[in-house]
DNA sequence: GGCTATGCATGTATAGTTGCAAGTGTTGTC
DNA sequence: GACAACACTTGCAACTATACATGCATAGCC
C-alpha cells in the first residue's frame, strides 16, 4: 500500500473543505434572512418571476406556509409580489435589486475563495486539479438541485 | 483557450455534487431529529462524553436554548444526561446506542456514496482524482468544524 | 349564467429555536 | 459558616416554520 489515504478518504476531506467555503459564503446572508428564505432567493434568483405556488412546490413548501414566509421575505425588501399579467388570481415573485444583491454576494464569496485556494497550487498543479474534478463531477453524474434544499443551499 | 472548463468552474461543481451526496445522507436522519439536533449528536460522536455548558458552546448556542434542545434529544433516545463523577454539578451528556448508529449510519451512506462515483472511474483515473483532491485538501488549509454548524452539518 | 377548478391568503394549531432574566443546587474560598 | 462563583434549569417571551382546513376572488367550461 503506496498510501494511506485513500481516494475515498481524500473525497471527504474535500468535502469537508468546500462545505466549509459554502457555509462561510452564506453565513453572511444568514445576518439578514433565514436559510429558508436564503433558499427562496437562490431559487428565485435561477427562475426569474415565478407564481406563488410553483415557487412553493419548487422548495417543497406548503402552500400556506410559503404564503407567510414569503410575507416575511417581502417585508424584509428582498423580493416583490405582482399580479401577473396573464391572469388575475396568479403572483409572480419577482427579487428586488436587494435580493438578488444578496445571492450575488454569496456566490461571489464563495467563488472568490475557491480562487484564492487554487492560487497557492502551481499552475501544473491547477490544471490536474482542474481535470480531476471535472472526472469526478462527470462521475457523479446528475445532482439534483432539489436535494440541496435539505440544507438549505 | 483549450477548455473552458475553469478549475474554479470545476470546483463549484464538484462542490455541487458533494452538497448533494451530504444532503442525501442527512435527509434520512431528519425523519428523526432536526438539523440542529443532528450537529449536536455529531459533536458528541467526535467528542465522547462531555458538559453540558462546554456542548453548548461547541454550538454555539445559549445555555438555556441548548438544555431544552437537549430536553428534546434526550426524549427521543439519542443521549443520556448524566452527573459527572468529579462534580455533582456537572452534567455530563453521552450519546446512546441509538444516537450513535443514527451519526454512524449517515457518515456510511456518505462514504458508501462516494464509493459508488469513484468506482466508475478506472483505477488510473481514480488514481489522479486522489491525488488532486489531496491537493486541493492541503491548498484549502486548516477548515473550522465550527463553520460548518452554519449549515447545521 | 351557473358550476367547478384554480390560485392565493387567512384562521388555527403545533413544534422548534432563541435569548434574557431569575431560580436552584454545588463548589470553593475566606 | 457566610458568601461568591459556577453549572445547569426554568420562567417568560418572541419568532420561524410547518400543515390542515377554510375563505375569497378569478378563470374556465358547459
Amino acid at each position: 500500500m503506496r498510501n494511506t489515504v485513500t481516494a475515498a478518504d481524500a473525497t471527504l476531506l474535500v468535502s469537508r473543505a468546500l462545505l466549509g467555503v459554502v457555509a462561510r459564503s452564506v453565513s453572511s446572508a444568514l445576518e439578514f434572512v433565514t436559510l429558508p428564505q436564503f433558499r427562496v432567493l437562490v431559487v428565485l434568483s435561477g427562475s426569474g418571476p415565478i407564481r406563488m405556488g410553483a415557487l412553493a412546490e419548487r422548495v417543497h413548501a406548503n402552500q400556506s406556509t410559503f404564503s407567510r414566509s414569503m410575507d416575511k421575505i417581502v417585508a424584509g425588501g428582498w423580493a416583490v409580489r405582482s399580479t401577473s399579467p396573464g391572469s388575475r388570481r396568479e403572483i409572480l415573485i419577482s427579487l428586488t435589486d436587494a435580493g438578488r444583491a444578496l445571492v450575488d454576494e454569496v456566490t461571489e464569496r464563495r467563488q472568490a475563495e475557491i480562487s484564492t485556494i487554487l492560487k497557492r497550487l502551481t499552475p501544473s498543479e491547477q490544471e490536474s486539479v482542474r481535470a480531476a474534478l471535472e472526472l469526478f463531477s462527470i462521475a457523479a453524474g446528475e445532482y439534483s438541485v432539489e436535494e440541496l434544499l435539505v440544507l438549505g443551499i
